[in-house]
DNA sequence: CTCCATATACTCATATTGAGTAAATAGAAA
DNA sequence: TTTCTATTTACTCAATATGAGTATATGGAG
């Protein structure tokens, strides 16, 4: 971890940098400008075939084109706030008229642009996160679904602990931890590295944090395993040959916006009825649990999430059944608003189990 | 000087809304830059004398001078990160070196400025809740500390329900009510307004859920009953005569950035072991009650926190005692930063009592 | 030396949780 | 028609966690 003056000296380039300060913040209250552009994206989730599901657009960057969100500038002109300024950028977009949102961070890093000088303007780009129900009727004009677990692989432990894991990722950090262990590089993260790779990926007695999804995939960027830290030139990533691919890359940042977008999720899933908005008005229970398991990529146990879920007064039976189940006819269930006025925190509290 | 949307705008004044959207995503693409602001905004909380502090200085607006968190913009080319940017204008302003931070939400909506028509550069403002622990000895160089309940008064149940709820709350929010009733005016929120009201502040049977802080005083600016809505020509301002004082003001949104740092505060306080942030490395666990019960404003039940805390392995005796307690003396403890790698989600995990 | 406020050590009933068994039911397969 | 199968639905049960209480220890103030 790095001392308030390493961090005070890094903050002022040259000359007196009280001056500067100084300099800086009277301009400020002069109203000048400065070169900065907000970005605004969004990670828009759905759940459809048993999986999570991310509203991506194409982006050309340098030569090959990549997966990127939804994302525009945010132009106060246009926008009354940000977040309609999001929902406008999503509308052009895509065509996808935005149900839920929330807002989840702002990036602001240098180093968003991939280029290991100064030069360009500094961007800092806000992240949302967006819950919609699954239409297939209703046809995009721009983008399309694809599974969140292609950009995290090692997120999903529904079929059991992911192989890539084990085969692919420990053995590579260990080799990193080997090479520049102590604590990380300047970061805020007050573990040591080996530690963080216990937290992150649950080795050594400590267990499998399914929220945790961001701080897995910036162990591996500092690590240099995903393609994204050898595009802005991290050092870790030179040391490695033949990587296999750590998951789908994307344009700039924005896997990190999605993973911070899972774990926020996965957290808020168990504290508050957010899985309703990806569900259809009517459901059944096993429908419900299915969903959620996707959201958490790990599997619950049944008579207890139904037991949780209806004395929780979260749903209420419509009267009505659903055939063709493959099994006994089920009972269909509405979302009970009502439960928001009712408790502090409702939401569907689950404990993962391995079966 | 005019901004390039604000020429923009000027030069098509009924221009299409989906062409100037093209327009303008062009202009972000070729890299002009837009005329926002982007302001770092430090909510920073400590614990003296059983009350939450927050660091205020003050800041001249217009004519009479008020309590502001402290702030500044962002300058990438001064700041590597967002957050570097925020402790070096806390260090520069007030003399405070930072532990722990982080990021709050970031606030764009229009009219933070306080102007009715559109003029001056929009500003964003991105709010950090930073927590410290109260060094008498550290002189500041600017701003003081301040109570938060002088802020929020009716957010303090220690002493039993506030008096100003029942007394000046809720029958000015009737009054509300019965004026302009139904759902409210183009806000984000599903629920009526009637709703708000018993969710807020617990009417009806709906029981007080003490992490509703931003959603108690964004009601209340609502209803045109805090300072700020009726200097920002709020509408519902302008029923109320001899309107009391709810709570101290402050500059711009800032009592909006705090609300939003005392409700995320006393939310992680209970699943995350933030109280240790507040506290000196040694201390009792009646001192560290005392703290939980200031931020949460409400009392805990003694044994059962003692129980938590300590089957909950967050804290180990030193050996020593603490005299001059007024009573038998207390052992002391320290924090076992260990149960960070050992449990997913430890906190403080507590139940108000009414007692 | 007594009182007092606090610390510490317990008990106990109830609610919640994790995990399991068993019966009901419609559609598909034999 | 019968059997099989996958699923729904209804209970049970032990272990643990929670909310609330009682009782005793101990140093300092008066």
């Amino acid at each position: 971890m790095s001392t308030v003056n390493e961090r005070r000296a890094a903050a002022r380039p040259g000359s007196g940098s009280a001056h500067m300060l100084d300099e800086a913040h009277e301009a400020s209250r002069r109203r000048e400008p400065s070169a900065i552009e907000i970005g605004l994206n969004a990670a828009i989730i759905t759940c459809a075939k048993n999986t999570p599901q991310i509203l991506t657009v194409r982006q050309a960057a340098d030569d090959r084109p990549l997966d990127a969100l939804p994302f525009g500038p945010f132009t106060p002109i246009l926008h009354r706030t940000l977040e309609a300024g999001l929902r406008s950028w999503v509308a052009d977009q895509t065509g996808l008229h935005l149900g839920y949102a929330e807002q989840l961070y702002t990036f602001g890093d240098r180093g968003r642009h991939a280029r290991a000088d100064d030069s360009g303007p500094h961007a800092v780009s806000i992240g949302y996160l967006a819950l919609n129900r699954f239409d297939e009727s209703a046809a995009l004009t721009g983008g399309h679904w694809q599974g969140v677990y292609a950009f995290f692989p090692w997120e999903d432990w529904r079929d059991g602990r992911p192989a890539i894991i084990d085969a692919e990722i420990l053995p590579r950090l260990s080799r990193w931890l080997a090479f520049g262990n102590g604590s990380s590089d300047g970061g805020p993260s007050p573990f040591s590295r080996a530690d963080r790779v216990r937290m992150c990926f649950g080795t050594e007695g400590t267990q499998w944090d399914e929220e945790k999804v961001l701080e897995r995939y910036e162990l591996l960027f500092e690590a240099g395993l995903v393609d994204e830290a050898a595009r802005e030139g991290r050092e870790a990533a030179l040391m490695w040959q033949d990587l296999p691919a750590f998951g789908r890359t994307m344009h700039l940042d924005h896997r990190r916006i999605l993973a911070t977008a899972l774990g926020r999720l996965r957290a808020k899933i168990k504290y508050r009825p957010v899985v309703f908005e990806l569900m259809d008005d009517d459901f059944t229970l096993f429908e419900l649990q299915k969903t959620v398991e996707a959201i958490l990529g790990s599997h619950l146990h049944k008579q207890n999430f139904r037991r949780l879920v209806e004395t929780g007064g979260l749903v209420e039976a419509t009267g009505n059944v659903r055939t063709h189940t493959g099994g006994r006819p089920a009972k269909l269930f509405r979302f009970r608003s009502e439960v928001l006025l009712e408790r502090p925190a409702p939401g569907v509290r689950v404990h993962a189990t391995l079966n």
